[in-house]
DNA sequence: TATAAAAGTTAGATTAATCTAACTTTTATT
DNA sequence: AATAAAAGTTAGATTAATCTAACTTTTATA
């Protein structure tokens, strides 16, 4: 059975080689700075998880992982997105804060209790941040992929997912009564910077190229 | 902050220093028999824990807990507790299934969750085996004293906890439909083997000594 | 292409948690 | 009280996970 840290590498790696970071390749300097660890001890931990066969690379190479190891993953993914859409939905946690506590119960192990949680919360699809949930067998759902800042003028979308799971941002979109779900209008685009105006409702408001590069849209 | 193994040890002395295991006082054995490891690591880690003022002892002497340590071990005790409630009542896992996972969900640090999951399971004073679940401020609901082999002829009584948790015991229980809040008539006592003859519900059955010392009743 | 910068690796050290084997102190039994 | 048994401690080793500092290889750029 692999360790809560064996598992965190295997998670880092999967983040930074799917489209999620943009690379499809990851050395040991991103998953040092994923991690918040230093590239001496990622290198001593990849060497052990390429003896288990978790991880498949050449020394100086770059890194991917094997099918066990992406398998695993994703089962820890699953888990950590099924805990988000418990501590939201059902103890009432605001999806700022959710975060920090499913990456301790992501660890968890008892498949029993990752099904029984699934089947409470009725097979959701998606976290509270919009990520797709992985079902049992690893398929996803479908990521929704289309900016808010690609939208055109006068286009209207709903708000699927966010790309930054920051807590400044979250928190700013709930001061803008903006979550998932949301209905936007896209009135006007500013040359000059970049900047969006919409409509959320009744409110017309203004937001930066940063912000709308950060929501994904249905 | 604890480590799971440090939180481990504190839960262990609080339950071997505490009526359930009958003795006031534990010694180095007893905590490596409890914990499954040798004295020498046990010893090793009560220096630490001495140093770090939640345990208390001289060379060669029995360990108590301080305050401090007995603080952290009751609320270790009351997230292990608050968990299993959930696994049973929410999960519906069944009473033999709850303990082995919740001795990993009790380390999940993070007050919130086991203040907003105790609201949501409704602020319950016992856990799935009848064992109270203590109070925010460390204040622990009364435990049952009576044991089923205490009863008088022709009495009759409640199941209010087990005093054996083992997985056997309470598969027994569930074959015989027997749980918490079950009414017992006392029937008879057969002399030769402290064998107890019980109605329970339309049910007559005769169950053993050791199966009457492991019931508590109200 | 030569050299500087970036990326990756190795060596050596540290800390937590565990073990075995040997030793010491306390307790129980003759 | 003497001695045997039990309980507790110490010494020395191991493994996982981390670090710093120094070194090597690859990549970028002048
Ligand atoms: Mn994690
Ligand atoms: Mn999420
Ligand atoms: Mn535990
Ligand atoms: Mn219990």
């Amino acid at each position: 059975m692999l360790s809560n840290t064996e598992e965190n590498y295997l998670k880092a790696l999967l983040y930074l080689t799917t489209d999620e970071a943009g690379k499809k390749e990851a050395g040991t300097n991103d998953l040092a700075a994923h991690l918040g660890l230093k590239p001496a001890t990622v290198n001593d931990m990849l060497k052990r998880l390429k003896e288990k066969a978790y991880v498949s690379y050449k020394k100086y190479g770059k890194i991917t992982l094997t099918r066990a190891g992406r398998d695993i993953a994703v089962f820890v993914m699953r888990k950590h997105r099924l805990w988000e859409t418990f501590l939201c939905e059902v103890l009432a946690f605001s999806w700022d804060e959710v975060h920090e506590v499913a990456e301790q119960l992501e660890h968890i192990q008892s498949d029993k209790l990752t099904e029984r949680l699934d089947k409470f919360l009725n097979y959701p699809d998606y976290d509270p941040h919009g990520d797709p949930i992985p079902k049992p067998n690893g398929k996803m759902p479908p990521r929704a992929t289309t900016l808010l800042s690609s939208v055109a003028i006068q286009q209207s979308c709903t708000v699927a997912a966010v790309k930054d799971t920051s807590s400044v941002f979250l928190q700013y979109l709930e001061q803008l009564s903006i979550g998932i779900g949301t209905k936007i209008r896209v009135m006007e685009k500013i040359s000059f910077d970049g900047s969006v105006i919409l409509q959320v409702g009744k409110e017309k408001i203004t937001v930066s190229e940063k912000f709308a590069n950060s929501l994904l849209v249905d």
